[in-house]
RNA sequence: GGCCCCUUCGUCUAAUCGGUUAGGACACCAGCCUUUCAAGCUGGCAGCAGGGGUUCGAAUCCCCUAGGGGUCACCA
């Protein structure tokens, strides 16, 4: 084990989203390549929000994409003595103070920089109570909060391993709170000392936080803290430049999830935001990842996510995966789609390995394999328009489809290479091209122009799914179509 | 608005200390392959935000402008 120590710290108010997915994968990539530790804390000091449902939905996220821990969770709800005591600290060295001043109180002054177009600064009124006031703030029933001492002067200034040295003035900062009147720490402080507490050698996270920074820098200061390293990571914004939300689609792990991405293809995608692995590598595995890592190589612009490309990777991914992998990520896909077409196939776990192997190089995601399987589990579906006019209604087909269906009789089962064999037979004997034949057939028993192999589908099908069918087409073509 | 960060093809990115016909990938287009559809292969389209410097030489260093983003909560 290294020196290195880092951590994740997601909020529990909401689902994990694809930039705090980066930044967990950072973290762990970083871990992992420094043989470093990575612990998990979740920053639930906000009551109104936090709610325990996301904290179960972030490490399900966590787990499904494969990114694991060595310390936590942690929570910072149960840690809140820790803060209360620091604060207490500051508090008698005179580094932090109590203010009475309410919200409302406040909001005026704010309205007013706002109407002047100035910043809004606490002018630190509460700086220097005499003991009658506060009594008498007190005797009003008012619960303080307690603040940060702020030097007026001075810059601080924060040492990052992506973006270099950044600095601010001390005097745009004010005495920001530290611990909210209900006795619960803000971020900003909860976070700072749980990771100096922590010993949190690199706090790396999203560049949001790059402009909290130095309040959270002061707090270590003014604790005695030895500070820790930093690297702000870009930001991933939405097609529109924009931030994302709800608004954009699929932002949230778990809604990639559903969309049919594999765990391997959205980790392999997010790493590409803002990184590259060099020699213009763009497949990547997790672990060749930890090989090539390093944090100084992290970009400082913020990525837009394109989902093009990560159906590509996804794709890539399909149709490396073992058929009995996807066979089993395809399932619930699957299912879902088809659950009520009573077709009992569902349950044939080697019927489905035969569809999946058929079909997976043909999809880009699991959901559009389950589409594009349709007729593997359902019987009436609709033929293809195009497929209609360039199969059914040409001269013949009926006939064609009529010989198939009598010579498929003959066949105890159908193999890929028998019918094979048999469809060579048919258009050498009829004077008919191949593709003739294999059009109609294939619009009948799936009522697709493109696909897997026929022959295939065929032996997937089986004799009676495939006689059935042709019966079906038949009936279509000589009753239902209007030539 | 103050402060902070950022700016290479439509998108993700590469380009050791300044010297490259500015490279790759996705997407798109075309061709090849092919018993369909994919996949694959080949080729094409497309970029250093703008303006000043410094320098023999700038995508790379400096300044300005513009644009984008973040942050300024008793949210995280």
């Amino acid at each position: 084990m290294s020196e290195v120590k880092v951590r994740f710290a997601p909020s529990p108010t909401g689902e994990l989203h694809i930039g705090g997915a980066r930044t967990a994968l950072f973290n762990y990539l970083y871990a992992k390549a420094e043989e470093g530790t990575l612990v998990m804390r979740i920053d639930d000091t906000d009551l109104e929000r936090s709610r325990e449902e996301y904290v179960d939905k972030l490490i399900e996220s966590l787990h499904w994409l494969g990114l694991g821990w060595d310390e936590g969770p942690y929570f910072q709800s149960k840690r809140l003595d820790v803060y209360s005591n620091e604060a207490e600290r500051l508090l008698s060295e005179k580094k932090a103070y109590y203010c009475y001043c309410s919200v409302d109180e406040l909001a005026s002054g704010r309205e007013r920089a706002r109407n002047e177009n100035k910043q809004y600064l606490y002018p630190g009124n509460c700086r220097d109570l005499r003991d009658n006031q506060v009594e008498a703030f007190e005797a009003e029933g008012r619960k303080p909060v307690i603040r940060l001492l702020i030097p007026d002067t001075g810059t601080t200034v924060v040492n990052d391993l992506i973006r270099d040295k950044v600095s601010f003035n001390n005097s745009d900062l004010d005495d920001f709170i530290i611990i909210k009147s209900n006795g619960l720490p803000t971020y900003n402080f909860a976070s700072i000392v749980d990771d100096c507490k922590m010993n949190i050698s690199h706090i790396i996270r999203g560049e949001e936080h790059l402009s909290n920074t130095p309040r959270q820098l002061l707090c270590a200061k003014a604790l005695g803290y030895k500070l820790p390293a930093f690297a702000h990571v870009p930001m991933i914004l939405a097609p529109d430049r924009s931030k994302l939300s709800k608004r954009h689609g699929a932002t949230s792990v778990e809604e990639f999830r559903s969309e049919g991405y594999l765990p391997e293809a959205l980790v392999n995608y997010m790493a590409l935001l803002g990184w590259a692995p060099g020699e213009d590598r763009e497949l990547i595995t997790l672990s060749e990842m930890i090989a090539l890592f390093n944090l100084g190589k992290v970009n400082k612009t913020a990525a837009i996510y394109d989902t093009s490309k990560l159906s590509w990777i996804n794709g890539n991914y399909m149709r490396e995966y073992d058929t009995d992998k996807l066979a089993k990520a395809a399932l619930p896909f699957l299912k879902e789609k088809y659950a009520t077409e009573n077709h009992g196939k569902m349950k044939d776990e080697e019927y489905i390995k035969k569809v999946v192997s058929a079909v997976k190089e043909r999809a880009k995601t699991l959901k559009e394999l389950s589409e594009i399987a349709d007729y593997f589990f359902k019987d009436n579906f609709d033929y293809d328009e195009k497929g209609v006019k360039k199969n059914f209604k040409k001269e013949g087909t009926v006939d064609l489809l009529k010989t198939l269906k009598s010579e498929l009789k003959g066949l105890d089962i159908l193999t890929s290479a028998n019918t094979e064999e048999l469809f060579v037979r048919l258009c050498e004997s009829g004077k008919v091209s191949l593709g003739r034949l294999m059009g109609p057939t294939r619009l009948a028993l799936t009522g697709k122009t493109g696909g897997p192999a026929i022959f295939d589908i065929m032996e997937i099908l089986g004799k009676d799914k495939v006689t059935e069918r042709l019966e079906r087409a038949i009936y279509y073509i000589e009753n239902m179509m209007d030539s």
